[in-house]
DNA sequence: GGATGTGAACGACTTCACAGCG
DNA sequence: CGCTGTGAAGTCGTTCACATCC
C-alpha cells in the first residue's frame, strides 16, 4: 500500500502519552461510522465488546484505541455514545469542513462526487480539474471543469487543502507535482502509480489493481484447501 | 478483515520455508506492474535496489519478498526480468484468466469496467447485476444488467469465482450473502460496510471514506507543525 | 566489486490477563 | 457483577549486517 508521513505525530489528550498508529486511525473511521448509526438510533451507551463484535475487532484493541481519546469510558458501564462520537470526530480532524479539489473527471470522479459518505463527514469537492480540452468548461454536479493551469488560483480561492487524483497512471506524477507546488497539503491518489511527494505533503493511495490481485491471490491459495 | 492461509508454499528450494504476508502480496503487485513496464522497454536485468528505489521500498525487503519465489536471483548480477515477471504472475495466480461479476451498476462500476489495468492482468467482468428494475435489461459496455436472482445461474454459466460489490452500504451484506450462497470464492467490496463472510470465502475491502478520513487526519496532525 | 539470501535485531501492532472502579 | 484501562506477552513485519557467490 502507500506510505508516507510528513508531520510529527502530535498528541491532544492529557495524561497518557500514546502513539496513534496508522491502523488505529483506520479503525477510528470504522468505529465512527458504526457509532454514528447507533447514535442516530438513539442508543446511549456502548461497550468495547459490542463495538468489537460488530466490526470483527478484538475488544482489548477497541479499548486501547479509545483510551487514546482520554478517560472517556466508565468502568462497569461503557462509553457514552454522543461523547464518544464527538471525541472521535475531533481526533480525526473532521469536526470541521474539508474542501477538496478533484483532478481527473472520469467515471471514478463522478462516483466520488455522488458518494454521500463524503459530504456527511464534511468533505466537499469545490473544484474539478481536467487536462482534456473537451472536458474543460463542462459542468458536472454543479461544478465547472477547469484547466490544470488554474490550480494555484483555485487552491488559493477555495482554501482547499486536499486533492483527489483520479487520472490515468502516466499522468499522475505530473498532477501531483502541480498540486504540491500549488500548495496542497494532502493527496488521495487513485492512479495506479507510486507517487513521490515531499514529506510535508500527506499521501494516501488506493490502488485498485493491487487490491484485485490481492483477492485473486487469496482465492488462488485457497483453491485446493478443504 | 479477511484471513486465509493454507496452501504450502510451492517451493523447490531446500531450507527456507517462509510465509507470504498480506503486505508482501501487495508489494508483489507493485513489483509486477513496474517490472512489466521495464520488461516492455527491453530491460533484461534488475537489482533489488533499483526496484526498491523506484517504489520507495527498502532493498532488503525486496530481496526477502523475491526470495519467496525460489532462488531466482543471481548474486553479483540481479534478477532476470522475464523470469521474474513470469514467477510473480504465477505466484499471484494471475497467469490465468479471472472472470468476475460486478454487482451494483453505478458510476463506480462504470469506472471499474473501463479501467484498463484489470484486463491487462487477466481480470474480465463477465456479468453485471443490479437490483434496480430500471437498470435491469440495460446494456453497459456490452453486458446486459441482470437481476440478483440470476446470480446462481450466472456464476454457474460464466464460471466466475470473483465478485465485486459496488452497491450502497445498506445493501452490501445482503448481496454478499447472495454471492456466498451462489458459490463465489472471493469478494472485493467497495461498500462502506464491514462484511461478514464465511472463512472459505476471501474478502478484500476498499473503504473510500476511511481512506479520505485517514488523509484528513494526517493533514490535521501536520497542521501546526513546522 | 556488486548483488543475493538470510539470521538476528529491531520495531510495530495485537492479544492476554488482570487490577481497579462503578 | 460488568466493563474500562493498561502492563506484559506474544505475533507479525521490517531493517540491518554480513556471509556467500558471480
Amino acid at each position: 500500500m502507500s506510505k508516507h508521513e510528513g508531520a510529527t505525530p502530535a498528541n491532544g489528550s492529557p495524561g497518557g502519552e500514546q502513539r496513534l498508529s496508522r491502523a488505529s486511525v483506520q479503525r477510528f473511521s470504522l468505529y465512527l461510522r458504526h457509532l454514528e448509526r447507533w447514535n442516530d438510533e438513539g442508543l446511549q451507551v456502548v461497550s468495547s465488546s459490542q463495538l468489537g463484535d460488530a466490526l470483527g475487532i478484538n475488544d482489548a484493541q477497541v479499548r486501547k484505541d479509545l483510551a487514546y481519546l482520554g478517560n472517556i469510558g466508565q468502568p462497569g458501564i461503557g462509553y457514552h455514545l454522543p461523547d464518544l462520537v464527538a471525541a472521535l470526530r475531533r481526533c480525526l480532524g473532521i469536526d470541521r469542513p474539508w474542501p477538496a479539489v478533484l483532478v481527473g473527471v472520469g467515471n471514478l470522479a463522478r462516483a466520488l462526487l455522488r458518494y454521500r459518505g463524503f459530504q456527511r463527514q464534511g468533505f466537499t469537492f469545490v473544484a474539478l480539474i481536467d487536462a482534456d480540452p473537451k472536458k474543460i468548461g463542462q459542468v458536472v454536479d454543479g461544478l465547472t471543469v477547469q484547466s490544470p493551469d488554474k490550480l494555484p488560483e483555485v487552491l488559493a480561492k477555495t482554501k482547499a487543502e486536499l486533492a483527489v487524483i483520479a487520472v490515468p497512471g502516466d499522468a499522475a506524477q505530473g498532477v501531483a507535482d502541480l498540486l504540491v507546488s500549488a500548495g496542497v497539503r494532502g493527496i488521495l491518489n487513485f492512479a495506479p502509480t507510486v507517487l513521490r511527494v515531499p514529506p510535508a505533503v500527506s499521501l494516501v493511495s488506493v490502488d485498485l489493481a493491487v487490491q484485485l490481485e490481492q483477492l485473486a491471490f487469496l482465492v488462488h491459495l485457497g483453491q485446493d484447501e478443504p
